[in-house]
DNA sequence: GACCAGGCACATC
DNA sequence: GATGTGCATGGT
């Protein structure tokens, strides 16, 4: 077992299901993408919901939208100005690669897919792959800050090291499982959150409190089987 | 008032 | 290729 499965398993029992982007539609999901780079998600959905208190949240009314109109009502997601551009290079290419159809999009195949998210300005490797993860159910890890810092702490990977390949340990570590992958990028934030903050950790009731350091450089260290996660 | 948040593009060396 | 900077709101 990889110390990466024992991980999951450690936060999973821990946190619990994190239902993360439940029940909204493919479109809002990747809106939303966009609007939390870099940004608490509480102020992404206090302009999520400007939004759609007037009924704007669709490719084509989004689309209508000047830039300066949609910067005012995203405004509460903070860099509104950068985010509505954004907002509408992505809209011009949902229209124009995929007829404005999330559902279409999902019809293509993943990379192929990420390859052109990522030609679109504003969408780096996170936001692509939290589109292609949570907005259209491809199996791809998202990594992001979070993530980073956890496994640095643990001494699993170097935070210096490209999003590439945090992503790639991941891939070769895990099954290509879209469940699974949702879950534990969400643990990761979870955790981040509550223990591994960036300034004042607090590692004594973390659930990850004995992963890692001498355990980690250690060659014999062997996990102990667990129970499948449901 | 400082610090932080589910990044990215662009300039410069 | 690496390193630095601008972008901005709202919660703690």
């Amino acid at each position: 077992m990889h110390e990466l499965v024992f991980i999951y398993e450690k936060l999973y029992r821990f946190f619990g299901p994190q239902n993360w982007w439940p029940g909204d539609t493919p479109f809002e999901v990747a809106v939303g993408a966009i609007l939390t780079q870099n940004t608490n998600w509480s102020n992404v959905e206090s302009a999520m919901l400007n939004l759609k208190n007037r009924n704007l949240l669709s490719p084509s009314t989004m689309h209508g939208l000047s830039a300066s109109k949609l910067a005012t009502l995203i405004k509460p997601a903070g860099y509104f100005n950068v985010k509505a551009r954004r907002l509408k290079s992505f809209l011009e290419f949902l229209i124009e690669a995929y007829g404005g159809s999330m559902e279409n999009m999902a019809r293509e195949g993943m990379l192929q897919c990420r390859e052109k998210l990522l030609r679109v300005n504003g969408i780096g490797p996170e936001t692509a792959d939290s589109i292609l993860l949570y907005a259209l159910q491809k199996p791809i890890f998202v990594i992001d800050a979070y993530t980073k810092r956890v496994l640095s702490r643990h001494e699993i990977m170097e935070q210096e090291k490209s999003y590439a390949e945090f992503q790639a340990l991941f891939h070769a570590s895990l099954p290509g499982d879209v469940n699974l992958f949702n879950e534990y990028h969400a643990l990761f934030v979870r955790v981040g959150k509550t223990f591994c903050k960036k300034k004042n950790p607090i590692c004594g009731s973390c659930p990850l409190r004995e992963i890692g350091g001498q355990a980690k450089r250690d060659e014999t260290t062997r996990y102990p089987e667990l129970t499948p996660v449901p």
